[in-house]
DNA sequence: ATTGTTCCCGCAAATCATTGCAACAATGGG
DNA sequence: CCCATTGTTGCAATGATTTGCGGGAACAAT
């Protein structure tokens, strides 16, 4: 029916359970071509469970994001989440103005991701990484 | 008394007030050399005023980092403030698992900066840009 | 199929931050 | 110095996300 086996295997391997809650959420962010906010994956999944609850997708969120299955995208003040693609790896930029989303190749993250690692011996987090600032539809225009 | 005339003087040509909470705020950030959590500014703030909002004091420090005076820092999921010095720039590298702070050098992102403003019209806001990640310490610690 | 272990879930409450609104107060003009 | 304008504040409510806890469910072993 689902094609995820092998994020089924991943949770099963690192010792989580696989459950109807975990299975909807991840049916539902695997649907979508994009991203989705966390309260329409809540929405998305009371139609198949009503009972569940929110705190339950934020869990499931998490958990699927830790274990790479799920990349995290930050939205305004909302968290967004999409299915982690190894073979179309991206990362974010929103205009904190309009909230629109581009995205980017990780070869503009890479070498400073290795000189981060390899100067401080930190390992910043690109596969959620989201850069914040202003597209350039909204730069000309003053805001507040 | 205090040595925020700039600061002050940036407000007021923008059409904002200079009122003895903003005051307050400001001088509870420039006091301390790094950054403060937006609790602990309420915290020290109340000691001065008592009547002031929490409320307020999240929408001086918004303020103040609009207009350039403080930087955000973001660790964990609390905000952090520091005052803005133009002549010691640098970004910050929060560890996720520790909430460990280091800094970096604003030469490590300039480049990057510019090749997104070249080839997308994206300004990424590097001002207040908090990268987040792994330090060394917690790398090879198993966490949750 | 039954049982036991351990993780997971729903619920409720807490945390952190933002926002709407009416009263208030900081500036500029007279 | 007083008044009018308009930005600002306290308060309360809201929004977004996280967390504690006890009952319940998933999985492995029997």
């Amino acid at each position: 029916m689902s094609g995820h086996e092998s994020a089924i295997d991943r949770l099963r391997t690192q010792g989580y359970r696989m459950t109807p809650q975990r299975l909807s959420v991840l049916d539902i962010v695997a649907s979508r071509s994009g991203h989705v906010g966390a309260d329409e994956v809540w929405n998305r999944v009371k139609m198949q469970h009503p009972y569940v609850d929110l705190a339950t997708v934020y869990r499931t969120l998490q958990l699927l994001k830790r274990i790479g299955v799920v990349t995290e995208v930050v939205i305004g003040n909302k968290l967004h989440f999409e299915l982690t693609d190894q073979h179309n790896r991206h990362h974010h930029m929103v205009c904190s103005h309009c909230d629109a989303v581009q995205t980017l190749s990780p070869a503009y993250l890479d070498e400073l991701s290795q000189r981060l690692r390899v100067e401080f011996g930190f390992t910043p987090d690109l596969e959620n990484f989201t850069i914040g600032g202003t597209c350039d539809k909204c730069a000309g225009v003053p805001q507040q």
